[in-house]
DNA sequence: GGGGAACAATCCGCAGCCGTAACGATTGCG
DNA sequence: CGCAATCGTTACGGCTGCGGATTGTTCCCC
């Protein structure tokens, strides 16, 4: 079953959550940031920083900072791929798996409360 | 009737809205933008700098600041209120309307690809 | 084994946004 | 009237992220 959704609903739910994620206190992501993030907790593993870097289409050392950022977050963590230790694989971590299902259940509420 | 979606699909609309996003070339807003902008568009007029910064928890000046950013990109305009010279008074544009509704058709052919 | 390729990290200058604190304009109340 | 309050903007110092170029390490293949 596909989602069904109008133009104004998905608006109007893309408000809401926008207006959450500024509120909080928590440290919102850039758009950058949660496409990373995503990718690492959606798609398949290893995720290094030279294959996300083409997934989104932005050069490397974007990756690399966001990286900085989101591992000093606790969200994702890195590690020496020991097989080839040219690459550096971005692992999970337990505050990033939390802060995605927080983050799911946050949408999900919203669109449940949405108007039809 | 509501808007049913299990968590996994909220983070896959997530997920490929933010790669949507940044890839776009299209001048990524910023989440305090979007909202802003959403606010404008989507709650009952008139809105002033105060409401809005109100509304959004922040301060003046990031208020004052975004409108700079989205007005030279033709998405908001400002105009003095003319009851009341104290205060600005937050317009549409066109091109704001046209912004949104790619944005929200965006999200709806997003939505209906989910699997299920 | 040596030289080039691949990979991630770092350096550099630059632009944008932040919060706090001021400022000028306008209003309305005492 | 005049003076405090309100409103939006601007100034300031700081922080973060950006693209491009470079560096150091590791691997691969001849």
């Amino acid at each position: 079953m596909a989602i069904e959704l109008r133009p104004s609903q998905a608006l109007r739910l893309l408000h809401e959550l926008s207006l959450a994620q500024v509120r909080d206190d928590a440290p919102d992501l850039s758009p950058r940031q949660l496409a990373i993030l995503l990718s690492v907790y959606l798609e398949a593993p290893p995720h290094t920083v030279r294959g996300l870097a083409a997934r989104l289409g932005v050069t490397k050392p974007v990756i690399t900072r966001a990286l900085d950022t989101m591992g000093q977050l606790r969200l994702v963590s890195r590690r020496r791929d020991e097989a080839d230790r040219r690459n550096v694989i971005i692992q999970r971590t337990v505050e990033g798996a939390l802060y995605l299902e927080r983050l799911g259940d946050l949408v999900v509420a919203t669109a449940r409360s949405l108007p039809r």
